[in-house]
DNA sequence: CAACAGGATACGT
DNA sequence: ACGTATCCTGTTG
């Protein structure tokens, strides 16, 4: 990292499909550029970008359909994209690096489907390390990298030092060396998983990251402590009265209805029918209502 | 009147 | 099958 005439942008996260930037990378380029988003704070994660050159993800040939993400289909991507442009506006770099991240496991996502290979470069085959090569090759236009790494697996390719990287590819090696980063970041944090995790412990960056990728659905209750996590957004209408004990009040019904309404793309969504969803906690024993019941207030019955 | 409780059913995965 | 989403009746503060 860091040699000479590279640098790391956010920017490079983008699936390479031209046709896949929409409306929304003007909405999210320029501010990215502006913030100087050259390193996001993943462990890990460096996002290789040669200075002066074309942007490499826009590549012409496409093998991968355009992906999507649900969020943003026709019925709210106008608002999700100017939740996105007020977020980028006005919040702190971490929420822009949260979007980044998103869209980079959603990437990887794409790509584990398109070669049918494990999100994680540890279970990888050396069949499977010359489909990620060829793949990156692609996408990178690099000239012709695949033939390096013969009869390498996943597991050699992991424990190998950057050195290493480019030692077999003399001008490419960093750069390679920097994506299997990414990939094994991403399949790190697929590892600890979702619920009652308390790796969540590392703080919102961990959730607000799988809340932006969409492989699985949220659960009401995540999305309910993924607002309270971020209070500096959403304290207006969620917030802990009592957090060691997983004591929160929701202080606009409406708000955050319509809040996950957005997010599951329920435009019908209302407090009846979320409150009827945090019901059905009780006896899954997800969700309580606290020992002094009070109008709006509910219970982690395991707090975070 | 809005929140609450919980049954019934539909729906998407 | 699971996790809601939706609709509903009835209760409570």
């Amino acid at each position: 990292m860091g040699s000479p005439g590279c640098e790391y942008s956010a920017l490079y996260i983008r699936h390479p499909q031209a046709d896949t930037w929409g409306d929304e990378v003007e909405d999210i380029k320029p501010p990215c550029s502006l913030l100087g988003l050259t390193e996001i704070s993943w462990p890990g994660v460096y996002l290789p970008r040669c200075d002066k050159e074309e942007n490499p993800w826009e590549t012409p040939a496409s093998t991968a359909p355009p992906s999507r993400t649900p969020e943003l289909n026709p019925s709210t991507s106008s608002q999700a994209s100017a939740d996105m442009e007020a977020q980028v506006e006005e919040c702190p770099l971490e929420q822009v690096q949260t979007m980044v991240v998103g869209e980079v496991l959603k990437d990887i996502d794409t790509a584990c489907k398109l070669l049918n290979i494990a999100a994680d470069p540890l279970d990888w085959s050396c069949v499977h390390v010359q489909k990620w090569l060829l793949w990156t090759e692609h996408m990178y236009r690099l000239p012709q990298v695949s033939t390096v790494f013969q009869g390498q697996a996943g597991k050699d390719l992991c424990s190998m030092t950057e050195a290493d990287f480019r030692q077999h590819s003399w001008q490419f090696g960093d750069m390679l060396y920097a994506h299997l980063d990414i990939w094994r970041s991403a399949a790190a944090m697929k590892e600890c998983s979702p619920p009652e995790d308390d790796e969540s412990a590392k703080g919102d960056s961990w959730s607000d990251m799988m809340s932006n990728y969409p492989s699985q659905p949220i659960h009401l209750w995540q999305f309910l402590r993924e607002l309270l996590l971020k209070p500096h957004n959403y304290s207006c209408c969620i917030r802990w009265l009592n957090k060691e004990k997983g004591i929160f009040k929701i202080e606009d019904s409406a708000h955050v209805a319509r809040l996950w309404g957005i997010r599951k793309n329920r435009p019908a969504m209302n407090y009846d029918k979320l409150s009827r969803s945090i019901r059905q906690y009780y006896k899954k024993g997800i969700i309580r209502k606290p020992d002094v019941s009070r109008r709006l207030v509910y219970q982690f019955v395991k707090p975070v």
